[in-house]
DNA sequence: TATTTCATTTGATCCATGTCAAATTTAATT
DNA sequence: AATTAAATTTGACATGGATCAAATGAAATA
């Protein structure tokens, strides 16, 4: 997939934008071909990029107590960025790191917020992506409030069925707010 | 606070809107005057409005398995609506409810929707509203993944220190994701 | 002010999940 | 293929917080 494709890519999902303003995207857009293991972001850098997946995924991450835990996953067609840095210009709490080799679209806040000044179209558009976010937190609270690890588990599953083969399950575990242990146990089917 | 005041507000918490926009807000917003225990939304309604809390506070909830879990409590000068249902148009899984005597003001989303397409620096406004809240749901899942009790009940009180006079216990305690008698007892100096 | 209703606390017990340690399986590297 | 390293599973045990039940306290209403 090239540029052209990607941004067509991001108009479909989420607003349509004029041709000027794709046009300006594209130009402000980096595309990036990464190494699994790289690290886009560390902590306590001011991290002013989001990153568009187009092949691969991600995770961000932080650590309390010295733990990591992984906080969000990205995969193709989502944006991933250090969200309180990017939306607050605070040192990153986080570290964002790809869980396979991916090829990434990057964009500054910077240009985005130039973009979203400039065209009402573009300004639709981030409103949208940060909306899908929203929603997709708001279904995250709500199973970490009173569901089981098993009932945990069985949601992302049902979200993302390829999830076991794409990101260790140590990542997934902490994702869900539970140990890798109990994630192994639930997972053995004689439990 | 009359209905002029509350605009220039929330331009001032948000975004800074033109005077034919503000004046297009302030004629589509409706002032009520409302008891505490008024019920907004119930479940399975379509509820297509959000409501701006002047005076009073509110909470979303929803029932699993028969039990009442809160998960949303808003204070004044913050929204409040069925997120569900107000951005996906589907069925609202939540009730919201007035826990205090409230002064709202309601707005619709066809209207919002309509003021976005036209005023681009209103489309930017609910990008700042919808930002604002996502940032908040970061907050909250952060603290719900691996803090335990007593640390999720420390930073509730250390965003909002007057929440235990405003909002019943059992409120507090299913939207901290733990039991009434569990938060009792951290209550408890003696623990 | 007495009575009823609702909110909160306290006690006893249980269980899901955490912790720590070791074994095993899988993947990466020589 | 052999060796090392990393990921996952399994076991034994501990514990935070849930559940159930009852007592107390506070607020609403007759």
């Amino acid at each position: 997939m090239n540029k052209e494709e990607v941004i067509k890519r991001i108009c479909e999902t989420y607003a349509p934008l004029s041709r000027a303003c794709q046009q300006e995207l594209l130009d402000n857009g980096m595309m990036l071909f990464l190494e699994k293991n790289h690290i886009l972001v560390r902590e306590g850098q001011h991290s002013d990029k989001t990153y568009y997946i187009i092949n691969g995924c991600a995770r961000a991450y932080y650590l309390k107590d010295g733990k990591d835990i992984t906080d969000w996953l990205a995969f193709e067609n989502e944006f991933i960025s250090s969200i309180i840095s990017f939306f607050t210009h605070q040192p990153s709490p986080h570290y964002i790191e790809l869980l396979e080799d991916s090829v990434l679209v990057e964009f500054s806040k910077s240009k985005i917020d130039e973009l979203a000044d400039k065209y009402h179209d573009f300004e639709r558009l981030i409103r949208m992506v940060v909306t899908k976010t929203m929603l997709s937190q708001q279904e995250k609270i709500a199973s970490m409030q009173f569901y089981s690890a098993k009932e945990k588990y069985a949601n992302i599953l049902a979200i993302r069925p390829d999830i076991t083969q794409r990101v260790p399950l140590t990542f997934i575990a902490s994702y869900l707010g539970i140990t890798l242990e109990t994630l192994s146990r639930i997972r053995n089917p004689r439990n």
